[in-house]
RNA sequence: GGGUCGGUGCCCGAGUGGUUAAUGGGGGCGGACUGUAAAUCCGCUGGCUCUGCCUACGUUGGUUCAAAUCCAACCCGGCCCA
């Protein structure tokens, strides 16, 4: 096995984990930089596909680095397939999962996709969104039961008989399951297929995952191949570690960013991203050259955190974050007035401390509440309240004034 | 379908009739420290406008003054057999 250097754009490689295949250039069946090359001369944009599964969760960091490339790939001309798994969010990915996945209803798969797509920026100028919904030609949606729906019987028979049991086994997650006797129901085995058959119904000529996608576009390889297409190329992202720093970004391990969180949020938690992970961040989330930055950690984290806000809120709003979060945890009040504001009007007063912080949504529950501020957690304009029962008699003694929960929260009160 | 073992709080895992939201660990949260990080130390970790009241050990019903702990049925899972 020779390392040659793969000859595509750098805009391209960026961040780039795993190409498959890497074939002999000259060859667009099996070289990339051919089929771009191919692409160009031929003036035919390749079709990018990139499934999304509806689960209801927000669009997070580790979601969005997809998303960048995806955007990449527009902005080169080629052409960018969304495919929602609307029908396949009903079986759920197996990948990654020690268990099977709960299955969603149609209902509720259908209002997700649809605020799915206004967090990648449907209806928005693309110069302040994920993805280019404008430019015609740069952008198709569709729903995989536009096709998994109409599949009879015989048909889902063709797709089962492409794949052993071994092949099945040969994946990770279902290997370790079965290992360690953790039930797989056989529906799960039907799921790599049908995210591969999208890649056949929408003639896909390259494929966007995370690394852990690997094994179900590989399939997606098999079935084009099994129905005369000329099979995708498999271009693989690293998963992004999420806050806690060991583990992949995840709504279920809990330590997500958020890309609708507010500026400061968003940049109080980049700026204490683990040291480890900044340059990783700075490779994915930003354009930044890394290697013309300062050595200095601190400035490092800085320049990451900054540039991450800044690429989602644009570099005013970013440089307020910024300085909101200096001035806010140094203790000064004075801020720059971005501090996002909540609303009060749905509490009673009088309203005891605890029973405040819960009723506008800091904290999960009331007992929570509770706890942080018996803890310490709970400051008013920089002022520590340690009894949960202060009470606080109207609203107009809180109008304007900041509340901190923590380290990491803040807000404005406001009518 | 038969046999067998098992289902405890976010996760793992004690507990096997009676001080108790239920040992311990992990994780999480908060505090101190620091570089707003890591490491370390300390506290918290069912719910409720909470000096008290609820709801909890797969589900439902039963025995008992008293059940996570005993009984029955049911549901779910592992393993072995078919």
């Amino acid at each position: 096995m020779s390392e040659k250097p793969i000859p595509i754009p750098a805009w391209l490689e960026r961040g780039m984990a795993d190409l498959f295949p890497v074939g002999e250039e000259g060859d667009p069946c099996h070289c990339l930089a051919s089929r771009l090359e191919e692409s160009a001369r031929c003036n035919r944009p390749l079709r990018i596909k990139l499934g999304i599964d509806p689960t209801g969760n927000a669009i997070h960091l580790g979601h969005s680095i997809l998303f960048r490339k995806l955007r990449a790939f527009q902005d080169a001309g080629h052409t960018a397939v969304i495919i929602i798994g609307d029908f396949t969010a009903r079986i759920g990915d197996p990948t990654g999962k020690s268990t099977t996945r709960v299955q969603l209803s149609a209902e509720q798969v259908e209002t997700n996709a649809v605020d799915y797509l206004l967090q990648l920026g449907q209806g928005k100028s693309p110069e302040y969104s994920l993805l280019d919904f404008k430019t015609p030609g740069r952008l198709e949606v569709y729903r995989n039961s536009e096709w998994l729906e109409k599949l009879d019987l015989s048909k889902v028979i063709e797709l089962l008989s492409t794949t052993t049991v071994g092949q099945m086994l040969a994946k990770e997650d279902f290997f370790n399951r079965y290992k360690s006797g953790t039930a797989i129901s056989l529906h799960e085995f039907l799921y790599p297929l049908l995210q591969g058959f999208d890649s056949v119904a929408v003639r896909a000529d390259i494929e966007l995952g995370g690394t852990d996608q690997k094994f179900n576009i590989a399939i997606g390889r098999d079935l084009q191949k099994h129905f005369q297409q000329s099979p995708q190329f498999g271009f693989l992202l690293p998963i992004l570690i999420g806050l806690d720093g060991s583990q992949k970004m995840s709504k279920s391990l809990g330590n997500t960013i958020e890309i609708t969180e507010d500026a400061l949020s968003m940049y109080s938690k980049l700026e204490k991203i683990p040291d480890e992970l900044v340059d990783s961040y700075l490779t994915l989330l930003t354009d930044l050259k890394v290697s013309d930055l300062p050595l200095d950690p601190r400035e490092r984290q800085k320049i990451m955190a900054l540039s991450v806000t800044a690429s989602q809120y644009g570099i005013n709003l970013a440089k307020d974050a910024q300085g909101d979060a200096a001035k806010l945890v140094s203790g000064q009040k004075e801020s720059s007035g971005n501090i996002p504001e909540i609303s009060i009007k749905r509490v009673n007063f009088p309203a005891k401390a605890f029973y405040l912080i819960s009723a506008i949504g800091l904290s999960k529950t009331s007992s929570d509440a509770r706890r942080q501020i018996q803890g310490g957690a709970f400051r008013l304009d920089g002022n520590k309240i340690l009894d949960p029962n202060y009470e606080f008699d109207n609203a107009d003694m809180l109008i304007g004034k900041v509340i901190q929960l923590g380290k990491k929260t803040f807000r404005r009160f406001a009518n």
